[in-house]
DNA sequence: ATCAACACTTGATCAATATCAAGGTTGTTT
DNA sequence: AAACAACCTTGATATTGATCAAGTGTTGAT
């Protein structure tokens, strides 16, 4: 299958990146360290080179909630400096010693001016994005957390190809909870469930799917079975 | 305030919004009729010049799940025609006789060619509708159903901006509450609450709002009131 | 080595909302 | 008018997931 676009900067041929990166500024962050601040005039989009990096909301009672962790290879920020008033709507922070690329909005915006079919593949590139987005929003009200709990399986599945039916969390479940929406203690519950059926295996940070297809056939009829009551 | 951009037709000046009408279309639908659905090839931006048209889902046991209502002024679709690939996401039909004007896919793109400019606000443009889009996903996720209701009185309050504090609802409540993502029950028992609590007065379709400020207050007071138990 | 912090689990209970069932109201068709 | 269909409401109950509380590793720092 044709590599779908994921993010922004594969939007460019070989000479438009190159130009980018003469532009470029590479940046070392370590543990803790914060990159930038809701608020904060959005002047660059980061790529992840190596380490791993949170893009979280603070919420009214000062917890973190999630939006999304990025490992190498991610793009933060690339909807944010194209933002009117262009500054960053989350808070984003290093949980370990990371290196990044940071592309200016300048030289962004210098490229897209001057290519203008470039412009329209970026159009259609957020276009895309929009569309996933109402699909996320409709996931998130229709479809209850078991649900989403297999298909965030499914998708970090597909992300880490990796032969075997087996998979790999990239977080603490504390973490993954928030980004399903759910409670740590919830989340331990489906596990719990899921591995009560037979439909995965889990060893520490490793979850194996003996059959995935099963398991998303399966997932409201195991939600179901076990609490029969009266 | 400067009027925000609410559409993508207001990203473009006198000129180009006279070139694009040259290349328009009228389209003139009566009650009942089906706009497009989910699949087509999406050519065509709609601009709403009279009447309602509604955009829905087909859920799985054949529900429809009501995503937008479009009214006079609202344009339909700005995001599916730039999606690759270009199909419609979503049915669309009408509810009244209405009057569109189409605007053809290739007519925009050539604008948007043409005009990098214009290109740029257009990117902006999608930039902050996945900004929205981003908040609303937190807000479902963040906030229950009676502050859900609130905010939505808020925003139709805003765009029918009547002296008096009066609202009209645009719909019926069972569409009003699939559009909370909510049952028309819970509605109605939501309803009640906020009158009981003084905070509305309802009469038909008509919504009275003495205190929005104090509405929002006091939302989720009203709710924790009301259920006093043991 | 010990203590503190943190991740995870488990159980009990609670709150929000859905579901099911039954009426009432209103508007439309025959 | 009678019959019907939608919409809306109300009550009883069920389900989902959150919250609170307690306990078990595990890790990391003094």
């Amino acid at each position: 299958m044709p590599a779908a676009q994921s993010d922004l900067l594969q939007l460019l041929d070989k000479k438009q990146k190159n130009f980018l990166d003469t532009q470029s500024q590479k940046l070392a962050l370590s543990t803790g360290d914060c990159l930038f601040e809701k608020g904060d005039s959005a002047d660059n989009i980061y790529l992840v080179n190596k380490g791993k990096v949170t893009l979280y909301r603070l919420m009214p009672n000062g917890e973190h909630k999630v939006f999304k962790v990025f490992l190498s290879g991610g793009v933060i920020a690339e909807m944010a400096v194209f933002m009117q008033p262009r500054v960053y709507p989350m808070n984003a922070h290093v949980d370990q010693a990371t290196l990044l690329t940071c592309y200016s909005y300048k030289s962004l915006t210098e490229l897209f001016r001057s290519d203008s079919e470039l412009a329209m593949k970026v159009i259609g590139f957020m276009s895309n994005r929009v569309g996933q987005l109402m699909n996320s929003l409709d996931m998130l009200t229709q479809v209850n957390a078991n649900q989403r709990l297999v298909m965030y399986f499914a998708e970090i599945y597909r992300k880490q190809n990796q032969q075997g039916n087996r998979l790999v969390l990239p977080s603490t479940k504390k973490v993954l909870a928030t980004q399903l929406g759910i409670t740590p203690e919830t989340l331990s519950r489906l596990l719990n469930k899921l591995k009560a059926a037979g439909l995965i295996q889990e060893t520490g940070a490793y979850i194996t799917v003996p059959d995935f297809n099963g398991l998303c056939r399966e997932v409201d009829l195991v939600a179901s079975i076990f609490q029969k009551k009266h």
